[in-house]
DNA sequence: GTAGGGTTAG
């Protein structure tokens, strides 16, 4: 008897192991409904779900629903009488981090602290993180100086925090410094380090500095990955190098790198940006045959492929897909949609899809500057200007589109006193809107009227340059 | 727990 008694200690403990095993690699496919199942059924053959299986479940909680649903597993774990640990934090201040609550994960720690908690080296990473997101990058480096000086030893993880952190914060000199002592420390630095500070470099517009250090993580052994490929793409995207951005994605393709949807987009982005649409269609059709699951992202960067064809049949045949897929439209696919609806010159449609798109708690300037844009091409400046007047917040867009399209409509002192209101507002307008205004005024005989209105401008912007 | 500010307007 008292053998059989240790098997069954021995079974049970075994089992609630397998369990959690079982839990965590449903939960892993995103199937909670399931795992929820699997541990009733687990109850009911009499296991006992420990720390860890709870554990699993605000991970998975926390990912798929958000904090405030994890925390509803919390309340049942305590209810079983079992009490969360740095782990149930670490995963709820994961959760409230990935979805962008960088306040809500700073009270979390606070709580953690307060309950008398340890955190452990996962949690202090995270912290750092929140600080950087939040651009405290002194309260980030604070954390980073008590994790070197206190008991914990740092991880590449938290190097890597640190590195982008800084890069992120506009402090990219410092963080190749730090990587440079800390190499010199014997850290060694792996593809994920070389991408933060490629893509740091890159923005910080030192694309040469961004290619040397590419070199160097070739030298070090570390061969680019597809992130890599993308950060490197859209850098020289951005630095308007098209055809070099055009190679890399050819040399990615010749040396068989995997594609995900964070690559395709970013191709298809660009060349419907370059205005290449067949090739962006060649990429959307093999990014389909590929069978990469489409997220919302994906969806909007397709539909606008369409829009910009003139597909709209297409663009709505995708927003069923996006509904049925139980996803939700957002911001972006109203505004790419009624921009479409604006280009093929549907502006009833366009002005429905935006009255509705507003009763929907959406609040798009892009959306507006689109259609405020559409009116005009479809003749309807005077409204236009009605709206243009109406607006709150006008932009460098707004400015240039409305002044734009009064220049092409021959309304030069009307554009003259956008033109100048736009300057003495600090808002950017394009070079090209402002030599609309002075040409037309000049080309329709009020050449004084140009030479006055230039003075003024550059007055303001004296002015202007002064002050700051 | 770190890396692609993947998609929109002039």
């Amino acid at each position: 008897m008292r053998r059989m008694a240790k098997f069954d200690h021995l079974y049970g403990r075994l089992s609630t192991k397998l369990l959690n095993i079982c839990i965590d690699s449903i939960c892993k496919s995103q199937q909670i409904e399931k795992a929820e199942s699997v541990l009733i059924d687990g109850i009911r053959l009499g296991l006992l779900p420990d720390v860890v299986t709870y554990n699993t479940l605000i991970a998975a909680y926390c990912g798929i629903f958000g904090v405030d649903a994890a925390f509803s597993v919390v309340h049942r774990m305590k209810e079983a009488g079992i009490n969360p640990n740095t782990v149930t934090y670490n995963s709820l201040i994961a959760g409230a981090t990935r979805h962008g609550l960088f306040s809500g994960a700073l009270d979390l720690f606070e709580e953690m602290l307060r309950v008398g908690m340890h955190p452990d080296l996962w949690s202090y990473n995270s912290l750092m993180h929140c600080y950087f997101r939040l651009g405290e990058p002194e309260k980030a480096y604070d954390v980073f100086h008590n994790i070197m000086l206190g008991g914990l030893s740092p991880c590449r993880i938290t190097y890597n925090t640190m590195i982008n952190g800084l890069c992120k914060n506009g402090y990219a000199d410092n963080a190749i410094m730090l990587f440079r002592n800390l190499k010199r420390l014997g850290f060694v630095p792996g593809i994920t380090s070389y991408n933060i500070l490629i893509n740091g470099l890159f923005k910080s517009g030192r694309f040469n500095n961004a290619r040397r250090m590419l070199d160097e993580a070739l030298k070090s052994g570390c061969p680019p990955n597809v992130i890599t490929y993308t950060i490197v793409l859209k850098g020289l995207f951005r630095a308007r190098r098209f055809e070099e951005g055009i190679e890399i994605f050819w040399e990615m393709k010749s040396k068989g790198y995997t594609f995900d949807a964070f690559a395709y987009c970013t191709v298809i982005g660009i060349f419907v940006k370059t205005g290449r649409i067949r090739e962006a269609n060649d990429c959307m059709a093999e990014m389909l045959k590929n069978g990469i699951g489409l997220d919302l992202v994906s969806y909007n960067t397709l539909i606008n492929l369409c829009c910009k064809e003139g597909k709209l049949e297409l663009a709505y045949q995708l927003l069923d897909e996006i509904e049925k897929g139980g996803l939700k439209c957002d911001e972006f696919t109203h505004t790419i949609l009624i921009d479409g609806l604006c280009k093929t010159g549907n502006i009833e449609g366009a002005y429905q899809l935006l009255e509705h798109t507003t009763m929907l708690g959406f609040d798009s300037k892009v959306a507006l500057n689109s259609f405020i844009d559409g009116l005009c091409k479809a003749g309807h400046i005077d409204y236009a200007m009605m709206m243009f007047e109406s607006m709150e917040h006008k932009d460098s867009f707004t400015y240039s589109s409305m002044v734009h399209n009064l220049c092409k409509a021959r309304r030069y002192h009307c554009a003259s006193e956008l033109l100048l209101s736009c300057v003495r507002s600090h808002i950017k307008i394009l070079k090209s809107a402002q030599r609309a205004v002075l040409d037309g005024l000049c080309y329709s005989g009020f050449a004084r009227k140009a030479k006055k209105l230039e003075s003024k401008i550059r007055i303001a912007r004296l002015l202007q340059s002064n002050l700051a």
